[in-house]
DNA sequence: TTGAAAGCGATACCAC
DNA sequence: GTGGTATCGCTTTCAA
């Protein structure tokens, strides 16, 4: 059995009252006492039951938002299952998470939902931000007003949030580029394709995938110009079109946004299918079905459904027991997903363990 | 603010202990009461506050115990820190968890401390078997007797566990099947490398490999008659010196067990590094050199933490609610390592969370 | 500076 | 069948 504060109270022959103010250093307590106690506790190992700690805590009821743009993508609507599970299992320790979900992309939508939440009261906020001064400057504040903030999905880099959880962009552009390398031989051609030109995740995919392959020295792919096709597939579609038919020896596509279904209809129409590597983002279902249909070589996904899930609880733990994640910048594992390990197991993580 | 057991009880006009004792169907309650109690409890969306009840737990104390075979491997060790985790988590809810370590595969000493462990009371088991029939048995009587038990890394199929988690292998198997045909072109000449030859989890990853293989039929690998290297290093390098030297035109290696050392010792003294395709099993630490210096294309990994870290939680929530695991084989990811995504992100997911 | 006591929410036990 | 009460471990008044 664990050593419990009344223990300590005994045996340092004081009141369970003054123990707790001693370890906690709350003040009005003999500095002799106070020493005497923190010995004992060190001596016993005490630590402070965090059930216990809990349950005194439920009296102050916690109110905690979410905001989430581009709810309409697939990507957002994995983060939203992850949000909506936490919402879950946090019901049941008193904390209500209130979620707003928006589509598109839109600044001032956001800042209202932020304004709105606010008035009705939350302590804490999980937002998925675009990366814009005023947003910045609207999350500093709360953070100076005690509100926490955590960013999820994307991220405001160097504004006071407590944290952000998301994919290490950069460093998925190098695992592609590992896996291109892997997967072709050497002097390939390779066309990259961009989503739009002034996404920070996009680039960094961009970025991280030909800094690597610059520096492989065993591997001299020939990478074409990357080419933006602003998530839309029409255009990936053309752009693939056109590179397949100028360059006959083009062997591999990269894809670091929207666009995949676009790139391998085409792909299909040239009669390439299956000569050509591609490797495209998110485990989502109609990227399944491309894995399925070995149209899609490789998926990197991001675990979006811990992006969602995980920055509830995070925001619970700071205001529950003062205490903050562990990393500013959590990263969520680049999943390297083909035809084989994508089916059974992606989604059965997320099936209901609670009931 | 959560509705709670006492709002229900004053609306019901009826005690909380009556209310406690109609919600859970424990009966001695007058079912007209307990029906309107339900009614009301619905209509108030009441959820049984989490907090509450574990504290109430900390009073009785679980005794669950945990044998671990082989630990002096890298991937038992970290099945061990998955179990010391749950073993910290589950403190604060009253639950003790006697982990026993045992090197090597002695199913003498592995009887023994089930006899030891049940002999000191344990109400649940979890543990890496391996498959006898005397275990079997063993098992078995166990579950006669109401003791659970789980398998964890390897099972024993057909016995009386509630549940095996761990790999499957015969789909790991596949996946390698598949990444080899992306890395390989047309024809490719391979060689598989077992472990032993009545390891059962060898021979799923070999035969999902070879299966698969055999359906392509886009890519015709040509593969060579496996081999057994039986765990080791030194055979698995007479054996692939041997293959290298006889094919010349051998360029893809896969290891299924240990000795993927031995293999890629060969192939550097050969001077074949980074012309062969290596694929081999479980990120550990000396896998994870190999996969940084490039000697390793790939590797497979079971998400071994996972294998230990859940089969308390599954014993406690059995013991607790007479809950039963969603299935009884839950297969862990399989996930697929490269030199660029199993470095920072593999063991930091492990990271201490609750402090 | 200290102690005693009241809660937090749920459960278990013992009287009635 | 039921209500009352003690309890889990901790925090937080309120008196002293």
């Amino acid at each position: 059995m664990a050593v419990t504060a009344q223990q300590i109270a005994e045996l340092a022959g004081v009141s369970r009252g003054t123990v707790d103010r001693a370890l906690h250093n709350r003040g009005r307590v003999n500095p002799e006492v106070a020493a005497r106690i923190h010995r004992i506790a060190a001596e016993l190992g005490y630590k402070p039951n965090l059930v216990g700690q809990a349950l005194v805590r439920t009296k102050r009821d916690f109110k905690i938002g979410a905001i989430l743009q581009s709810v309409e993508t697939p990507t957002m609507q994995i983060v939203l299952e992850g949000l909506r599970r936490a919402a879950d299992e946090l019901r049941a320790s008193g904390v209500e998470l209130i979620i707003r979900e928006l589509r598109g992309l839109d600044e001032e939508l956001v800042l209202e939902s932020i304004e709105e939440l606010t008035s009705q009261g939350i302590q804490g906020l999980a937002i998925s931000p675009n990366n814009t001064a005023e947003l910045r400057q609207c999350i500093n504040g709360l953070y100076e007003q005690g509100i926490p903030v955590i960013t999820m999905n994307s991220d405001i880099p160097g504004s006071k949030r407590i944290c952000f959880i998301g994919m290490d962009n950069y460093r998925a552009g190098q695992t592609a580029a590992g896996l291109m390398c892997q997967m072709l031989p050497d002097t390939s051609k390779v066309l990259p394709l961009a989503g739009h030109l002034n996404n920070t995740a996009h680039n960094n995919r961009l970025n991280g995938f030909l800094d690597t392959l610059h520096e492989q020295n065993t591997h001299n792919l020939r990478i074409m110009p990357f080419q933006p096709c602003f998530d839309r597939n029409d255009y990936a579609h053309e752009i693939t079109q056109h590179a397949l038919r100028e360059n006959p020896d083009l062997v591999g596509i990269y894809v670091t946004s929207n666009g995949q279904e676009g790139v391998c209809q085409a792909v299909e129409e040239e009669c390439k299918k299956g000569k050509i590597k591609i490797i495209a983002y998110d485990l989502n279902a109609p990227n399944m079905r491309l894995l399925q249909s070995d149209s899609l070589s490789i998926v990197l996904d991001q675990e979006a459904f811990d992006q969602g899930y995980r920055p509830p609880f995070l925001l619970y733990e700071y205001l529950m027991h003062h205490k903050l994640p562990e990393k500013v910048l959590i990263y969520t594992d680049i999943a390297i997903r083909t035809k084989y390990n994508s089916d059974l197991i992606a989604f059965t993580n997320h099936a209901d363990t609670t009931k």
